[in-house]
DNA sequence: CTTGACCTTCCTGTGACTGGAACCCTTATG
DNA sequence: CATAAGGGTTCCAGTCACAGGAAGGTCAAG
């Protein structure tokens, strides 16, 4: 397979692909042209990776992953970990938007919207 | 004031500080030794920025905000405009996250985190 | 033989800073 | 007066996970 095949199949850009081998979490072999050839191996490697990604696991964290999917004597408990942690992130970043969005719309409530020029989101932004 | 003082009354890095300079946001005088001297004006300013990128608010957003806080005859609609686009995008990232956090959840939950090798997250990754 | 689609590498840019090096200014102290 | 500490300054590099684009090589079809 070459990279636009695998591209396709695996939904991923090619650039993005090319990136991720560049960082070592795939190593596609060559051809003699100097294409790369992607056998099915790497573009389940690369599956893995996009779901993983669109989970939000860091770069890092995917290849810990990717290194715990290889590995056939892992222990669950590791991989359990490593996801753990993420849905901790995962929560952090949820609760510090909802905290966000919370303040902005009561601000927004509050505010007339009209062509006058007295803003209470302007306001709450000046300080307390 | 120097930058350290209105860094400490701003809560905001002397760092950031100097990078909202380079870009523009704000534009302290000089002292004759060549360092910083910011007015009441410019920690207001920075107050303001340090609020709306604490609500989330991008650099570009906030330079609109900024822009509309010193026009004194600006309307509140604008304000609200930039405000409930920010909301959504807010609200959107939030949808995100939560989406991730269900499936990484329930990936989570099927796992039961020993030492053996089967790991439903491992093939929750991998392909439906 | 040419066209157009595909592939290659390399360089730059993104957002919003952060860290660090190398150097200047000010103030207090021995 | 020398010096040391604690400000300040500029500039450069790095972050994360790619995306865009230039310049050029390769391949299959007409």
């Amino acid at each position: 397979m070459n990279i636009g095949e695998v591209a396709e199949q695996t939904g991923l850009p090619a650039k993005t692909i090319r990136y991720y081998e560049d960082i070592g979490l795939v190593t596609p072999q060559r051809g003699a042209n100097g294409y790369r050839v992607f056998r099915d191996t790497d573009a389940h490697k690369l599956t893995f990776l996009g779901r993983a990604r669109a989970l939000g696991f860091s770069i890092e964290h995917c290849r810990e992953l990717l290194a715990l999917w290889e590995d056939r004597s892992r222990a669950s408990a590791d991989v359990r970990a490593v996801a753990l942690g993420h849905l901790d992130d995962i929560e952090e970043k949820i609760s510090a938007l909802a905290a966000m969005r919370d303040t902005l719309a009561e601000l927004v409530q509050n505010c007339a919207g009209d062509d006058r020029p007295d803003c209470p989101i302007l306001k709450g932004l000046e300080g307390p």
